[in-house]
DNA sequence: TTGTACGCGTTATCAG
DNA sequence: CTGATAACGCGTACAA
C-alpha cells in the first residue's frame, strides 16, 4: 500500500544485517560512526520508516494517548486538547480522540476498547450521565495510566486536574451579591458531576455567608436538547420566583440563558445579572451585553495532563500516578452582564 | 501493564491450540459450534482482548483513520469530526486527530509521520499557508488513501468534499445587493485556499452581474492574531472607501467584524450589512444583531468523507478513490444583519 | 474438526 | 564492532 522499504530490505541494500542497521538507526553505542552515517543516509534515500506496529508489538507500547471527553463543540474541550497536543507532539506521541456525546454507554464501550493496549494512557472527562464508574475502576485497577480533568471521578485514586471550582464559584456568586442580586439561580449539567457539586457548594456557601437562602425552583439541571434548556430557563425567568441573578456552571447554559432572555422583556444587567464558567473569550465579549466570565485555564489544564502522563510513560521505573487533585485557578473577568445600574 | 490474557494463555486454559481458538473467535466455518461456545465464553470470562498491534502487523492495517485539519476551535471542524466519528465508530475504526494550527511545516511533519502506516487513510483540510503540496502529492502517489474536505487540493486526483462555495457565495453577495449594498467588502483567509478562490469568484461574479466593480482596498486577508484582524477590519470600516456590505468567507472573520464594529459608531444593519459562511448556528442567533449565515453542512461533510473511506478500506478489491469533487449544498439563513432598514 | 509451523517487522540477547 | 537467532501475539496455509 503505502510504505517504502522495511528494515530487511534496507539491510540488504547496505549489505549489512538487519540487527546492525536497527542498532545504527537507534544510535547504539556499539556501532561505528562510519556505518551509522552510511546507514542513516541510505535510510533517508530509501525513505525508510520503521513500522509502528512491529515496534509497538515488540516494545509493548503504542506511543499513543487517548482522550475521551463528552463533546467536541465546546471551546473548553477544544482548548484542552490543544494543550494536550502541544505537549504530546513534542514527545512523538499521537492522539486518539473520542467523544462520548454525554452518553455513558458510549463511554463504556470506548473505555473497554482502549483496554487492549491501543493507547498507553487515557486522559478523560466523564459524561454527565456517568454514575456507575465500574468501567473506570477496572481500567485503573489493571494499572492502566489514567488522568482525569474537569469532570473527575473522586473515588478513583489517580491524578486529577481541575480548576478551583469551589472558590471561583464562591467568588462569582459573591460578586453577584455585591452587585445587588438577592435571588440567584444556579444552572448545572447533571447533579452527578464533580464540577457541579463543587460549584454548587461554592454557590451555596456564598449565599449563606450573605444571609441568603437558596430557592430550589431556581436550580436548573441541563436537558439534552438546547431548546429544552432555553424553555426551562425562560419559564424560570417568568415565574413568580424569578431570579435577579444567575450563576451558570457551564458555558452551554449561559448561551441558553441569552437565548431565553431574548424571548422575554427582561434586560441584562438591569433586571438580571449573569456570570458563567466560560472558555470562549472572544464570544463572551461579543454577547450583548458582554458576559462576565469565570475563565477556566483550559489550555494549561491540557498541558498539565499531558506532562504528567509523559513523565509517567517515558521515565523507566515511574511510580503510579499519585492520588491527588491539582487545581489551576480560573480568573474572573467582569464584563457588562453583571454591572449594577 | 494493562492487558488480560493473550491467545496462547487462553488456549492453554481451554486445552486447545491457539489456532483453534483464533478461528473460533473469528467465527470460522471450520470450527464446531460447541467449541466456539466454549471458547467465546472462556474468552469473556478471562476478558481476552486481541492485541491490536499483532493484528495490525499481521494484516497490514490499523483500523485507524487520521484527521488533519487547521484548527480545533471552530464549530465547523468540530462538527466535521463529529460526522466522521459517527460513521467510523460504527465500523470499529479509531480516529487520530491532528491540528496543524495553520502551519504548513507542522502539516508536513504530521503527514510524513503518517506515511508509515499508523493510519489506513487520511481525511484532510489543508492549512491556509499550504501552497507547496509535495508532501501531499507524495502521499497520494504512494497509493495512500486520502480525501480532502473544505480546503482541498484541486491538483491531487482524489475525492474531495466541499460545499457549493461558488454558488452560495454568489447568492449571498446577491442577497446583499438586493438589500441595497453597493460597496461590498470580501474577507478571506489566505488567497491560496481553494475555498477562498471559489468564494471570491462567486462574489466577483455577483458584483459583475449587478454592474458593480470590485474595490481592492475592500478585500482583506486574514492575519494570524485575532487582534490584527479586528484592527484591519476597523481601519477599513473607517476609511474613505468604507463598505456598506461585507461577505465573510470564514467564521472567524465575521466574529472579528463584530468586534471591529463595536469599536466604531457603525450600526449593523443600518450602515453595514454582513453575511458569512458560518457553522455555529447557536452563536449566529445570539450575536447582536443576529448574523445572516451561509450554513455549511459540516456534519454531513464529515459523514460523507468517512463513508467514502470506509467503503474503500473494507471492500476487498476497491478501486482508487475517484478523482471527483462532491458538493453538498449550504443553506442561507437570513437574520437581522442583512435586513434593509 | 483440530493442531503445527511460519511470517508480519522490530529489537534484544547472545556469539563471534 | 557486527551477525545470527529468538521473541512480541496473531492469523493462516498446510498437515493430520
Amino acid at each position: 500500500m503505502s510504505a517504502g522499504v522495511n528494515l530487511k530490505e534496507l539491510a540488504a541494500e547496505l549489505k549489512l544485517s538487519p540487527s546492525t542497521v536497527s542498532r545504527a538507526l537507534n544510535d547504539s553505542y556499539e556501532i561505528s560512526e562510519e556505518t551509522k552515517k552510511k546507514v542513516v543516509s541510505m535510510a533517508e534515500k530509501l525513505n525508510y520508516q520503521p513500522n509502528p506496529f512491529a515496534r509497538s508489538l515488540r516494545e509493548n507500547k503504542s506511543k499513543t494517548i487517548a482522550v475521551v471527553m463528552p463533546e467536541r463543540m465546546s471551546s473548553f474541550f477544544a482548548k484542552v486538547i490543544d494543550g494536550i497536543e502541544e505537549v504530546t507532539q513534542q514527545h512523538g506521541y499521537h492522539l486518539l480522540v473520542y467523544s462520548t456525546h454525554e452518553d455513558v454507554e458510549r463511554e463504556k464501550k470506548i473505555v473497554n476498547l482502549l483496554m487492549n493496549g491501543r493507547a498507553d494512557a487515557i486522559v478523560m472527562s466523564v459524561s454527565s450521565q456517568t454514575s456507575d464508574i465500574s468501567h473506570l475502576t477496572r481500567l485503573h485497577d489493571r494499572g492502566f495510566p489514567l488522568v482525569f480533568f474537569d469532570r473527575i471521578c473522586p473515588d478513583i485514586p489517580t491524578t486529577k486536574f481541575i480548576t478551583n471550582d469551589y472558590e471561583s464559584s464562591f467568588e462569582g456568586t459573591k460578586h453577584l451579591i455585591q452587585q445587588g442580586c438577592r435571588k440567584i439561580a444556579f444552572l448545572m449539567l447533571s447533579k452527578e458531576l464533580s464540577i457541579t457539586k463543587e460549584r454548587y457548594r461554592g454557590y451555596l456557601d456564598a449565599l449563606k455567608s450573605a444571609g441568603l437562602s437558596p430557592e430550589p425552583s431556581l436550580h436548573i439541571t441541563c436537558a439534552h436538547e438546547e431548546e429544552k434548556n432555553i424553555e426551562a430557563i425562560r419559564n424560570m425567568l417568568l415565574s413568580k420566583e424569578r431570579p435577579d441573578g444567575i450563576v451558570s456552571s457551564v458555558e452551554k447554559l449561559a448561551l441558553a440563558t441569552y437565548h431565553a432572555v431574548k424571548r422575554t422583556d427582561i434586560k441584562i444587567p438591569e433586571d438580571l445579572k449573569i456570570i458563567s464558567f466560560f472558555s470562549n473569550l472572544s464570544i463572551a465579549g461579543l454577547l450583548t451585553p458582554s458576559l462576565t466570565t469565570i475563565t477556566q485555564p483550559a489550555f494549561s489544564i491540557g498541558e498539565e495532563c499531558a506532562k504528567m502522563l509523559i513523565k509517567k510513560l517515558t521515565k523507566p521505573r515511574q511510580p503510579d500516578l499519585p492520588n491527588q487533585v491539582i487545581s489551576i485557578p480560573s480568573k474572573i473577568t467582569i464584563r457588562s452582564s453583571t454591572i449594577a445600574v
